[in-house]
DNA sequence: GCATCAATTGAACGATGTTCAATTTCATAC
DNA sequence: GTATGAAATTGAACATCGTTCAATTGATGC
C-alpha cells in the first residue's frame, strides 16, 4: 500500500510534527523516536524519511514551530502600554514555558551533530523574537545607542533563558526557594535601570 | 580474563570517568558511549556497569567533576579584593566555558529519564557554587535581606548561565554581535545596582 | 594445590536511526 | 478500460546502541 492520497504531502508533514509534538509533551525529547512517530500516523518508519532528512531535522522543525509560538504569546504581552510591558511580557514568558516545560526543554537542550548548523530559515525567527522584545522596552530603556539597547535586550532574553532552563531541568529548586518568575521580574527590572 | 590487580576499584572508576571526560571533550556527547568508554580502558562493556548504574549516571559524575573544576576556578576568582570580584568572577567563568565548550554543554544539556532525579550528593555542589558567589558579593550588593541576596545571586548565576549557554550552542551568534562575555559583564554590573 | 569468591567477560536481547530495493498506488495517455 | 510511467510507501536489513547475565577467569585463603 503506496500512495495514498489520504494526506497530501504538506498534510503528511504537519499530521508528523504534530505526532511528535504530542510524543514530547506527553513524555518528554526521549520517547521521540521516529518509529514511534511513523506508528502514530499509520505510516511506515522510512516514510519519515521523505518528509524529513532525518530525527534531528524533524526535531529542529519541532523546535521551531515552538518559538512561532512563543513569539505569539510575546506579541500580544507587547501590546500592552509601554510601562506595562516588562511584567507582561516576563509573565507571558513563564506562563509559556511552565505551559509546555517538555517541549521547552528540547527546544534547548536539542543539539545537532557535532559541525552541523542550525539551518538558515532558523535564524529570523530568533532574530524576531529579539526585535519584538527590543522594540517593545526600547521606550524604556536608559541606553541611548541602538546597539546598547541591542545587547541589554539580549542579555534580558539570555537571563531569562537561563532562569526557565534551570527552573525547567528542577536545577533551580535545588538553591533557590525563590520563584523563577520572581527572579526573571528581578532581572528586568534591574536590567531597565 | 576477570580480576585484573591491574586497577583498584576507585582507580578503575576514575579511569572511566577520564576516558569519558576525554571523549566528550574531544567530540561532544553524542560520541559519548558505554562501549567506546569500556574499550579506551581496555575492559569489556559489562565491566562499565560494575562502576556505573547505567550511562546516565556516568554522565552525572563527568558532569559533577565539571562543576567541581569550575568551582576551584570561582573560588580563585573570589580572592580578589571586594570591588574587583564581579569582574575577575565574570572572566573566570567564560574563561571557563570557552576552555570546555563540550563538557560544558553535556552539563547543562543532559537530561535524566523523565522522573527521575539528580542523586543526593549533586544538591551540595550546585549549592557551594552559589554560596560562593554571594559570599564574595554580598559586601557589594544593595539589598538588605539576605533573602534578597540570594535571589539577586542566584539571578546572576542563571542569567550568565543563559548567556553561556546560548553562546556555546551558537544560537547567541544568531542575533547578538556583542561577545558573550561582554553581555555577562552588562548583567552582573545591572545587577549589582 | 585446592576451593572459594568476586571481578570480568562477551554473547545475547530489544530497540534505535537510517537506507534502499521492491512494491503499490495514482495520474495520465491511449 | 487498460496500459504505462512516475511517485509514494513499504518493510526488511544493517550497524549501532544500552543493558543483562551466565559463564569464565584470576586471585585469595586454607
Amino acid at each position: 500500500m503506496a500512495r495514498r492520497s489520504d494526506h497530501a504531502p504538506e498534510e503528511l508533514k504537519r499530521l508528523a510534527l504534530e505526532a511528535a509534538r504530542a510524543i514530547v509533551t506527553e513524555e518528554g525529547s526521549r520517547g521521540l523516536t521516529v518509529r514511534r512517530v511513523a506508528e502514530r500516523i499509520g505510516y511506515a518508519p522510512g516514510t519519515i524519511y521523505n518528509l524529513f532528512a532525518n530525527l534531528d531535522d524533524l526535531i529542529v522543525q519541532v523546535n521551531a514551530a515552538t518559538l512561532d509560538a512563543l513569539a505569539v504569546v510575546l506579541v500580544e504581552a507587547a501590546q500592552a502600554e509601554p510601562r506595562a510591558r516588562p511584567e507582561r511580557l516576563v509573565e507571558a514568558y513563564f506562563d509559556f514555558v511552565e505551559s509546555r516545560p517538555r517541549l521547552w526543554s528540547m527546544l534547548f537542550e536539542h543539539r545537532l551533530p557535532e559541525g552541523e548548523d542550525l539551518p538558515d530559515w532558523y535564524r529570523p525567527k530568533l532574530a524576531a523574537l529579539i526585535s519584538l522584545v527590543a522594540e517593545a522596552l526600547g521606550p524604556l530603556m536608559p541606553e541611548d545607542s541602538a546597539v546598547a539597547r541591542q545587547a541589554a535586550t539580549v542579555t534580558m532574553w539570555a537571563g531569562l533563558h537561563g532562569i526557565s532552563t534551570l527552573a525547567v531541568s528542577s536545577k533551580l529548586a535545588l538553591v533557590a526557594d525563590t520563584k523563577p518568575r520572581a527572579l526573571g521580574h528581578l532581572l528586568v527590572r534591574r536590567m531597565l535601570g
